[in-house]
DNA sequence: GATGAATGAGCGTTCATTCAT
DNA sequence: AATGAATGAACGCTCATTCAT
């Protein structure tokens, strides 16, 4: 699936950084390397030292970009979340049918991620596992509050409320879509780190495409009227 | 409800620990002094340093119980599961009816906590809200292949195969009870932190029983025939 | 060679110890444990903690009988400096010619070690390992002079002493007899050292015969009028 | 004896530091204040926190330069066999006699130490009481092998070969050569060592110069023809 | 006499961060 | 704007040692 062949960009809240990664060549190679990095051996162990090292830069020129480790994660998962609303929307346009809008959507959320040509400096493969592994660190924090009110959770809720809209357009006096969605969306994350780490606490494979249909069908006979 | 009064305790793992807490009175006042600290200032924040001086005692003294903070947090997590699934046996014994144990086991699993008099060194409370905030950092983790080669998660499993178990009597032909049932824990984990912290990603208040009421329904259509 | 099967023993400055480890079955194992354990890893590695645990028993239990670790190592060296010097004694008694006693205390003093059937607990072959390794850093001490003042080293200058006898029995103007012995035993322990781990730093194999043919004809020039 | 008045410095292996402790002033002032506090209380109760608080610094900068206590003294050991062959290559420049040339290289590895002007920032006559009372630490070591592969070795390697040279020029069938300067170097060492602290165990006092003369000596009669 | 429990002290290390250039 | 140098603070851990039993 092709978009727009490079010419677009992910926005993200400017309150994550304090100059923006996507600005110059050293940024760029910040949050590539910072990917890479995390991806290799988990965020605990993740340190600016360490990215500094990878990247043969200095610790101190990676502070310009991130006020620290927790807001560059914030970074990536920010812009995971904002580039699969826009992944989603680019496959709901155009579509009238909103059973087939729901599949769609959940499809988006709950499918293996592949490499997406439009964005060539981001691994979207890795940053998929690292949202799964680490992103709900961000929030499972004593300072998410603090986090709230900057609005770093607006791109997450913007995702939910897009599939929240489909949901009560197939049964508007469905009470609990934003728990249901982003019950999927968690339950979905959880349940290939399973497959993968833990196989023993799920029903599936790694490379099974069974966790779509599984939350596709719960989420269909949920909202049953 | 009160069940055998102080005289039975929680088996835990006895790889987690060096000491058994248990068998000490510091080691009790290490388990004690752990739970009110992380729930206080996070498990990030949580160091054997700060746990030693809230109980006027050592970090080494901590180390001849614990390898290391990530153990200890792993043998809370323990005590809570196993904590659960005994309350879950009290609750089921002697109802024969399958909805009407489906109904006691979500129940179980996914209503607020209560002070439990039958374990009263342990604030179930707060280890609630640290099993809530902190527990999946023992998973989302490098080592959780090890961790669960030692059998860490077993608790976790048992408690899951239970609930799984009456889902199968009711509907024997139902694919992914697993998934089912890990879903709904989690889920009810994170609406209860959402509900709490990030209200506007949850579609219920933090002291009412919708979480319960939702994944019940969820399940029961789920794994209709 | 065999001497007297089991029924001599070797007295060691009492200075050393706390509590004589000869006197019991847990001192015995902590000469055999702690033989085996600086062997295996050095004495820089070397603790009580590691040594209690390797013999099943305390750090406690250890502290009975030795203040520290350096009195330990001191006590191993003793004990070697005192056995060599009861072989020597062995192998001079009853030889006049002073030429042929000159050879067989070289020997004795620079030969490779082999077992030593009457002293059955004590695996020399380790032992001189030990003394080799770290016999030095019982002198290469800021304490030196207090060790010295407890007649730690009477042993060493006593062994030293008799060979000198000899020399000055040859030779009796000979002016420098201990400085040339004890050249000739910290020669001998460093060329075994350098043979096994530095090769390139000597002129010999390990299993050679060299050292001591060398260190004999130096002495033999040394000391011809 | 004046050389290159401040214009040379002697070039140690660079796997022994991170950063060039020549390179800067804190470098500088790590090497001086390093050399000071060794010879003071020891290597044994040397530490980096010791050491940084002398010279007004912290550990985490002296971890900059040094891995650790034991690189650091092997870069003091090296720096001194380095300064040492310098030295011995000047004193023999334009000498054609061998006898002459052994006389003075024995003389240079074996005369207690003065101060030397070439170098200001180092002190050698406490380095030298260092290497004789803390050197061998570096070799007799678990690690050994793993130092001699970096190359820690070759500069004492370099300095005993220049004078087994001058050996097999006056004795080319000599077959022992390394095996006879590196006692010498060696003993010596020791005799000074034994000179100051443990009088007994030699012939001589600790100003005299019966020491050079004693090796001096014993290789003469050793390589006789 | 031997052991189990506990502890004070300090080590080596790393981190996040700042300052000067 | 980017970097090199330096540092304060704290962490994880282990050690030697003591006390109570």
């Amino acid at each position: 699936m092709e978009y727009l062949g490079g010419k677009i960009s992910i926005d993200v809240n400017d309150k994550v950084f304090l100059k923006d990664p996507r600005s110059s060549k050293l940024g760029n190679k910040i949050i590539e390397g910072a990917i890479d990095l995390i991806d290799e051996i988990g965020f605990e162990e993740f340190t600016f030292r360490k990215l500094a090292s990878s990247i043969n830069s200095t610790e101190a020129s990676v502070y310009r970009y991130f006020e620290n480790k927790h807001n560059l994660l914030v970074y990536l998962t920010l812009w995971y979340w904002g580039w699969l609303e826009y992944r989603l929307v680019f496959r709901l346009v155009n579509v009238e049918d909103p059973y087939e809008r729901l599949d769609r959507a959940i499809k988006t959320l709950t499918e293996p991620i592949k490499q997406d040509s439009d964005f060539t400096q981001i691994d979207e493969v890795k940053l998929n596992r690292i949202v799964i592994s680490e992103s709900s660190k961000i929030y499972l924090h004593k300072l998410v509050e603090l986090d709230n009110s900057h609005g770093f959770f607006k791109p997450y809720k913007d995702l939910v409320q897009r599939v929240c809209d489909i949901i009560l357009e197939i049964n508007p006096g469905y009470k609990y879509p934003h728990m249901l969605i982003s019950t999927c969306i968690e339950g979905a994350h959880h349940q290939r780190f399973f497959a993968e780490h833990l196989p023993r606490l799920t029903d599936i494979l790694p490379d099974e495409d069974a966790v779509t249909t599984f939350y596709l069908d719960l989420i269909k006979k949920a909202i049953q009227k």
